[in-house]
DNA sequence: AAAAAATAAAAACAGATGTTCGCTATTTTA
DNA sequence: TAAAATAGCGAACATCTGTTTTTATTTTTT
């Protein structure tokens, strides 16, 4: 990719960033401080063919540039910086569960009960709604009147919800009247001191 | 917001999500089963009225809806379905950090030496690059050439990187010559099995 | 140096797109 | 029940927007 076509590219990314919308090729033009409409759209159409951003034919303000995301970086060479291209193992897009959040909500975890699966006080869970959850896994419950976190067991004895952590007692779900799975978990996430990337808002 | 601007919404936000550009006017026209742009003119100042969603006027294709993001939900009463408005305490978009991404990268975690800090084998460790980090902080680091998760600790017997592991024992850093504070951690991830939105592409 | 490719401009064109107007039917509110 | 708000249609209009064509200049490649 030329200089050229990277300014393009970041102009473009930036006008999206802002508006919420791709620019016109007009506005490309004017942003790139050109006064044709033809030079902008030969630009295009060779990011185009590089797979640089994607277009929809004739479509107004159509112009897509694929997310990367950030990038997950796996083994790393001695003396290599991080950022080198060759380590890097792919990308994670955070953003595509939000788009396609079919009902997902974050649980806030209170309390220590599932430590021993890492799952610990303040720590947000991602859950997936759903009346049924299969043996062993890890979801939400009502029960009592309170949500819980916890393993769910069913086997001969009876079912039960399961802390991950030997001060807490296993829940006998039999001996209450009032309980509902509510979804299983399907994401842990945490953020350390400072991160203001994630603050609910 | 009644059943029918519900339902102008979902059409926009799936027409969206599909596209990765808003419909025009007669596209929505189509999807709603209207045969008038009119109808559908009236419909949007409508809702852009109530902030529902957002124009820039006479601009093709530029309606935006705000993200939300994914509800985070605090207190549960009893009996109430987990949706209930009342229970939102807020909304968590994941996507601000794709945008504003100043060089953080994510980190599998490999091992559990850093288990009762709750991060575990197969956890995204999200790193913020920084040649320094505190003491008392987790961050990566690599030292002898290899990279490695721990919590940084400098005192009068000189500088440590520990780990959260009875089974693995402290690292000296004064005796390696090799020795880098790749950056500090800012969040913690993991995806529960079965869980594809994050699988890294 | 000659040929090829990239960059750019200006103008014209066609189609896509948002807006407006007049009119009617239905639903909700007072 | 009467008035007001909502929903809808169809047509006409103005603008926005992507495309194409022709020509010229600059840069890169051979």
């Amino acid at each position: 990719m030329t200089d050229r076509q990277q300014k393009f590219i970041k102009f473009i990314e930036s006008f999206i960033r802002d508006n919420g919308y791709s620019p016109s090729i007009r506005e490309i033009a004017k942003g790139m401080g050109l006064s044709s409409t033809a030079s902008v759209k030969k630009m295009l159409d060779r990011l185009a063919d590089s797979g640089l951003l994607n277009r929809s034919g004739n479509i107004a303000r159509g112009i897509e540039i694929p997310e990367k995301g950030i990038p997950v970086i796996g083994r790393i060479k001695a003396g290599v910086p991080v950022e080198a291209a060759e380590n890097v193992e792919g990308y994670m897009k955070l953003d595509r569960l939000t788009i396609r959040s079919g009902g997902h909500f974050f649980l806030k975890v209170d309390g220590d009960s599932m430590k021993e699966e890492a799952i610990v006080d303040g720590d947000y869970v991602l859950i997936k709604p759903s009346p049924v959850i299969s043996n062993g896994q890890i979801g939400a419950f009502r029960i009592n009147g309170e949500v819980t976190l916890k393993t769910f067991r069913q086997n001969a004895e009876g079912v039960y919800l399961m802390p991950a952590n030997e001060e807490f007692e296993p829940i006998p779900v039999g001996e209450y009247d009032d309980f509902e799975v509510i979804g299983h978990l399907k994401m842990v996430l945490r953020m350390t001191e400072g991160s203001d990337a994630f603050e609910p808002a």
